[in-house]
DNA sequence: GCGATATAATTGCGATTGCAACTCACTGGA
DNA sequence: TCCAGTGAGTTGCAATCGCAATTATATCGC
């Protein structure tokens, strides 16, 4: 038995999954929009001038460019972002955030981040905030390359 | 300045779907079917005599209870567990997993630790192994006192 | 300069999920 | 005993996701 036992792991993905259960009620509860849209938000914020290319936008929130597409439609349905396709090339789609998602992602981020520091990083002192969130960009950067290894 | 920053909270839902994705990929490549069904059939084989209660299970996979339903619909449809209802409870609801579900468990766990072991795991040692899970755990329990404590 | 290949984004369609409503069975107090 | 309340499980329907194919543009090799 000196085998790693994944006892981790389990832990991981069962916290992950109540805790996001959670955001998402609470989310719910003050009206507001799923929890995946903030991150969209957020994405597409945080590029320069608030804008982002289509496939820059789904590297970094780790979703499919399908799922981006349509979730993007949706934003846009709302008036949270606009689309625009580049000049220079004819593939790239541009996304912009416009001053309504900025309101919303503020108002989403309230709750979220209430959430986040109430209900998770309490777990970890500050020391153990830094290594494991190392550890796990380790574990994503690991996971990515071994998918691209293939294709 | 003395706010917690969520970096850690953001490393950790990110990793989470660059793995989840990872492993969904090997499965896939493997011919066999998506990750939620192994946990499920642990789940399942885990109980007593490979026997639980619906709303047992749906506790310990944290997932709604109509997604379990449709679930083991297509796990029973696939021939991998068997349903039953008590004749004690008439409410209550029994899975049991067959065989061939012990079988397909087995065959996905060799994909998924191998996964898990190679690409999460060694970014934590031993100790950090066990202070990490017991922080996530009571993450989680943190969650579903909250949620509680609503409802 | 042109065909083969690669990249970006999207779409059709079937599978899965989420919400709200529903059925059926147990429970506890008047 | 009977009926309001609660618990377990399921179902209808709309929203979302995943896969495979499609469109449009760019790039590479000759």
């Amino acid at each position: 038995m000196t085998n790693p036992k994944p006892d981790l792991w389990f832990s991981f993905v069962r916290s992950h999954r109540a805790l996001i259960r959670e955001i998402e009620r609470r989310l719910a509860e003050a009206g507001l929009p799923a929890y995946g849209w903030y991150d969209a938000l957020w994405g597409v914020e945080s590029g320069k001038n608030g804008t982002r290319r289509m496939h820059e936008l789904a590297d970094a929130l780790v979703i499919e460019r399908y799922n981006l597409t349509r979730l993007v439609d949706r934003l846009e349905q709302e008036g949270l972002v606009t689309r625009a396709r580049s000049p220079e090339d004819g593939r790239a789609a541009y996304v912009t955030i416009t001053e309504a998602g900025r309101s919303l992602r503020k108002r989403m981020w309230k709750i979220y981040e209430t959430a986040v520091n109430e209900l998770f990083l309490p777990q970890f002192d500050i020391k153990a905030q830094r290594e494991v969130s190392e550890a796990l960009d380790q574990a994503a950067l690991a996971a990515r390359q071994s998918s691209q290894s293939v294709q």
